[in-house]
RNA sequence: GGCCACGUGGCGGAAUGGUUACGCAGAGGACUGCAAAUCCUUGUAUACCGGUUCGAUUCCGGUCGUGGCCUCCA
């Protein structure tokens, strides 16, 4: 059984076969770091972590190259900096240092290589200047532009022709590029924007030029895997291509791999509109694996809906396997072997719905203290990143998270003890119905009394 | 208008040319002082219309509907 994935160049579920199994590459377009990430961009960071661990499964954790890449420089950075008053270093550092957190809470592996666009405008402009000297680029009021007419290829990708872009261009045209569809790659900043010098005047790089750079200095001319959102699709990576194969001549990417878009409670997910999530404000309620969990319960190439209701299904999921879990002792399971059954799903294009289905039904068979068992359960949730915290951490978090007056609570079900002793059920029944309003549930587990919060 | 993806039970969500998973919720039961937790049992679905076929949810065509993209939004 051999990887699959779905690539978007083809329109097809195909076999994966990389360049070189010792050194497999995958380039994911990563964040533009102006705001909290929402569970938009957690979608990808998520379902990309997945292909990266199941790359390391097949070909070893050290022959696999991963890299996502930073978006620091961007109009609407310039924006978001302005309307805020604030020093865009300091913006785009402190939205980096958020990103950092939001992808530790929902448990991504870190990639190998993070670069980031300010690090990398020598690279860009050698690109640019490449393109020029090929005759794919040219310079026009200051700006330099990727001239489209000259890739006959281009549009290739998202399967878009390109007379019938320009018929249906939707937009102003600046009237110094020389067909509507050619984009930029190098424009002049205004006096108060991030600039650096190039051979055309201060300015900075246009937004697909950083993917290419970055792309040739980490991962070569040509690489396996190039992911992203779907909305990448056109004009990013469409663009891409056309920069990177014209420059280099060279196929760019040979798989390409695009995830689904998110809805909130069955709305389109909007900025403008305020109706979209951030992962941050999913901290103080859920912890990070109910966020992975309730993200890829759906094909990762589906439209993904994000509701409450779903979130709180995941989280009564891994509580209950949490719970299963804590009747071992730590480090008496043993995590070391893959599952075949949860490999064999991953390998069909990530089939993660089905490999949670594959991990309940494990579940089911496991029975009450049986190490072998157990131990397969957790090795096959491991794989998706799932079931890694300690049982007992898990199973009190909320406990320790929510500014719960402990001793309140204990002498509080130390009193219906008494009084279930003394078989003064009212009693009993109006302390318990206190502490349920207090969002505390009680478990009466044979002779002592558990208590949860909500 | 063009391109792409997609329509499975109350919800989430697999799979398949012929007995349709799995989870949640619902119903019934065991346990419990009653609950909770847990366990057992259980009902319900393949958007619509044609075609191919002994047989289609699955393949083909059409209709309707949804979502995305069409110059910088994951």
């Amino acid at each position: 059984m051999s990887l699959k994935l779905y690539d978007t160049f083809t329109n097809s579920k195909i076999k994966f076969d990389p360049i070189d199994p010792t050194n497999v590459r995958m380039y994911v377009c990563g964040p533009t770091v102006y705001d909290y990430a929402h569970v938009g961009n957690a979608r990808p960071v998520i379902v990309f972590d997945i292909l990266f661990r199941l790359l390391q499964n097949i070909y070893g954790t050290k022959n696999v190259t991963y890299v996502r890449n930073i978006t620091d420089v961007d109009d609407k950075i310039i924006d978001a900096a302005n309307k805020a008053s604030e020093d865009i270093g300091m913006l785009t550092e402190k939205t980096i240092n958020y990103f950092h957190d939001d992808t530790k809470y929902i448990g991504a592996l870190k990639p190998t290589f993070e670069p980031r666009a300010t690090e990398h405008i020598p690279e860009m402009i050698e690109l640019i200047e490449k393109l020029i000297e090929k005759d794919f680029a040219y310079v026009a009021e200051g700006n330099v532009l990727f001239s489209s007419s000259k890739f006959s290829e281009y549009g290739k990708l998202s399967g878009k022709d390109l007379s019938e872009m320009i018929a249906g261009s939707r937009v102003n045209v600046e009237n110094y590029k020389r067909t509507e569809s050619d984009f930029v790659l190098w424009k002049p900043s205004k006096e108060d924007e991030p600039s650096w010098n190039s051979p055309w005047g201060n300015g900075r790089p246009g937004w697909h030029i950083e993917c290419s750079a970055m792309s040739e200095k980490l991962l070569g001319e040509s690489f396996d895997i190039h992911g992203g959102g779907q909305d990448l699709i056109f004009p990013h990576h469409e663009n891409e291509i056309a920069q990177s194969e014209c420059a280099n001549g060279k196929k760019f990417a040979n798989y390409w791999v695009h995830n689904g878009f998110v809805t909130v409670e069955g709305n389109k997910m909007s900025k403008s509109d305020g109706n979209f999530v951030t992962v941050n404000e999913l901290k103080d309620n859920f912890q990070g694996e109910v966020i992975r969990l309730a993200m890829i319960s759906t094909h990762y190439r589906q439209p993904l809906n994000w509701t409450i209701a779903n979130l709180e299904e995941s989280k009564k999921t891994l509580d209950k396997w949490y719970s299963y879990l804590e009747s071992f002792n730590e480090g008496e399971l043993d995590v070391a072997d893959n599952d075949s059954d949860i490999m064999e799903a991953l390998l069909d294009d990530l089939n993660t719905p089905k490999a949670i289905s594959i991990l309940h039904q494990k579940f089911k068979n496991c029975e009450s203290g049986n190490i072998s068992l157990a131990s397969n359960f957790l090795s096959a949730a491991n794989m998706l990143g799932l079931l890694s915290e300690k049982p007992a951490e898990w199973l009190t978090w909320k406990q320790e998270n929510m500014n719960i007056n402990k001793a309140q609570v204990e002498l509080l079900i130390a009193q219906r003890n008494e009084a279930r002793m003394n078989k003064n059920f009212n009693k009993a029944d109006e302390i318990r119905d206190e502490l349920d309003k207090m969002g505390i549930t009680l478990e009466d587990k044979g002779g002592e009394t558990d208590w949860k919060v909500k």
